[in-house]
RNA sequence: GCUCCCUUCGUCUAGUGGCCUAGGACGCCGGCCUCUCACGCCGGUAACAGGGGUUCGAGUCCCCUAGGGAGCGCCA
């Protein structure tokens, strides 16, 4: 049998971490056995999905490269299966009529709660005879079983066994003939033929529940994997006052894909003592029986580790690309600068991320606004005048513009015939190109901004500091 | 409250009864390198939740305790 997995998240907000997570364990699965992976949207809840919310999910999984081989079903279109299936399941039995008021439910959910027992439905409609109450649009239950017990053998959390007897009989069709969540789920499992299902374990209490609706139907239940979840610093599960959370949010800092989905992999499952991965090698690797059973805590620091590293280890062709949407969303216009290759090259080591990679590279293309003004102070001094004057004739001179030349023939003659040290004269020259003190090494520096723009900064440089040009 | 789940350095983890004086990675600290910022390199810091068993031997198996989490909706 061909393996089948599926996410399926509910449209009510971005696609988070979390769900990133146990979408790319899903995606992950299916990609190592040859399998097919579905993309499902849970909106059945009208209230609460939003189209914004679809998009942003979907634009997470394009940019993190989860592509999906069905899909997306919505399950908004498709009422009238689960309809069909509730029919069936009154028709056999397995579920029933309740009229009961949400009232009488609080109340009775209420005094439980007092008793300090467990809340739960008290089974008032499973049996009734007399006839049903007027005016009332009842909803649908599903008849649970009472005795026996339901074994879930899950793939991480090994056999777990639920008493038949702590379940109640849940409701699986909404007064207005909506379906809910526990019956969608197990009907489209069923109709996708999803043999595997990767879910977050906050699902695990629900997992008996579905496998009785199943067996009720008459459907083998599929496989299950429920993985941990992940944590906020302080223990609490991850969430939006932890700060970034959104997969779209990481892309907007400057991370590149591969980075979060290497971090992601590696949060709860490990292969030795191995820390890169790239995803064909996620793909051999990954077992889904590996995964550990704890929740782990997010760590911002080690992710922003890994993005360096792949900012740095990449081919420099592939983090120019995606600089340069950093570069377009900055509104700095690259057309007339060096190549956004060279730049990354000449960048790399510096930058964590690929925001702070296009913050830090817009003097190659536009002119310093001015000064930092410590950086002046410094270094734009009556005496580095001579500096800037010695290597403005130089650089002018120069035959071949390349960061060789450049050191050799201009920044190397100026620091002995001046009898400098070489930062004493890189450094103001830094300050002129740049405006601040903080760039790749001068000869690229100078080599990358060109001729004719690194000229004219010297002269606005010297202008500056009063001694004229 | 009830049910279910979890527990190795601050964090992610290796570890499947002797290879563990518990390894790697991030972070942190120190050093080297150096034209700035960095990169890189070298070194250091730091953990088996607690208690009982089982065993010649336990981080690894069993039990208890403690702590943490999830679920208990006409949400998903």
């Amino acid at each position: 049998m061909t393996v089948r997995t599926r996410f399926a998240p509910s449209p009510t907000g971005y696609l988070h971490i979390g769900g990133a997570r146990t979408a790319l364990y899903s995606w992950l699965h299916a990609r190592r056995h040859g399998g097919r992976f579905v993309l499902r949207i849970e909106d059945t809840d009208r209230e609460r999905s939003t189209e914004a919310s679809v998009r942003a999910i979907l634009e997470g999984m394009e940019w993190l490269g989860l592509a999906w081989d069905e899909g997306p079903h919505f399950q908004s279109r498709r009422f009238e299966r689960y309809r069909e299936v509730v029919e069936r399941l009154l028709a056999s039995g397995h579920a029933y009529l309740c009229y009961c008021s949400k009232e009488r439910l609080e109340r009775l959910r209420a005094e439980q709660l007092a008793r300090k027992e467990k809340p739960r439905y008290d089974g008032l409609c499973r049996d009734r005879t007399d006839p049903p109450p007027e005016g009332v649009q009842p909803v649908v239950r599903f008849r649970n079983p009472r005795e026996g017990e339901v074994v879930v053998e899950d793939l991480i959390r090994g056999r777990v066994v639920f008493a038949n007897a702590e379940l109640d009989d849940l409701i699986i069709q909404r007064a207005d003939g909506t379906p809910t969540y526990n019956l969608t789920v197990v009907v489209d499992d069923w109709d996708m033929g999803i043999t595997h299902v990767i879910r977050g374990d906050d699902h695990l209490n629900n997992t008996p529940r579905q496998i009785n609706i199943m067996r009720a139907l008459g459907v083998e239940p599929p496989t299950y994997a429920h993985v941990p979840m992940i944590l906020g610093p302080d223990g609490k599960r991850l969430s939006k006052r932890h700060g970034a959370v959104s997969v779209l949010q990481y892309r907007d800092e400057g991370y590149l894909p591969e980075a979060l989905l290497n971090y992601l992999v590696r949060l709860g499952w490990s292969h030795g003592d191995q820390e890169i991965f790239s995803v064909e090698e996620m793909i051999r690797l990954f077992d889904i029986r590996e995964v550990n059973k704890a929740a782990s805590t997010f760590n911002p620091d080690k992710l922003l580790w890994l993005n360096h590293h792949y900012i740095q280890s990449s081919d420099p062709a592939h983090v120019a690309r995606h600089l340069a949407w950093h570069m377009a969303r900055l509104g700095i216009d690259t057309a007339g600068g060096p190549p956004l290759e060279a730049v990354v090259l000449a960048q790399r080591e510096r930058c964590k991320t690929l925001k702070e990679m296009a913050e830090r590279s817009r003097y190659f293309y536009e002119e310093p606004a001015g000064y930092e003004e410590k950086a002046a102070a410094r270094h734009l001094t009556p005496e580095s005048a001579p500096v800037l004057e010695a290597l403005r004739e130089r650089l002018a001179a120069l035959e071949e513009w390349t960061p060789e030349a450049i050191h050799t023939r201009a920044v190397l003659p100026v620091t002995e015939a001046l009898g400098l040290k070489l930062g004493k004269v890189a450094q103001p020259l830094r300050v002129a190109l740049t405006g601040g003190t903080v760039s790749p090494p001068i000869d690229q520096t100078v080599a990358l901004i060109g001729r004719e723009r690194t000229l004219a900064r010297i002269d606005r440089a010297l202008d500056h500091m009063g001694t004229g040009a």
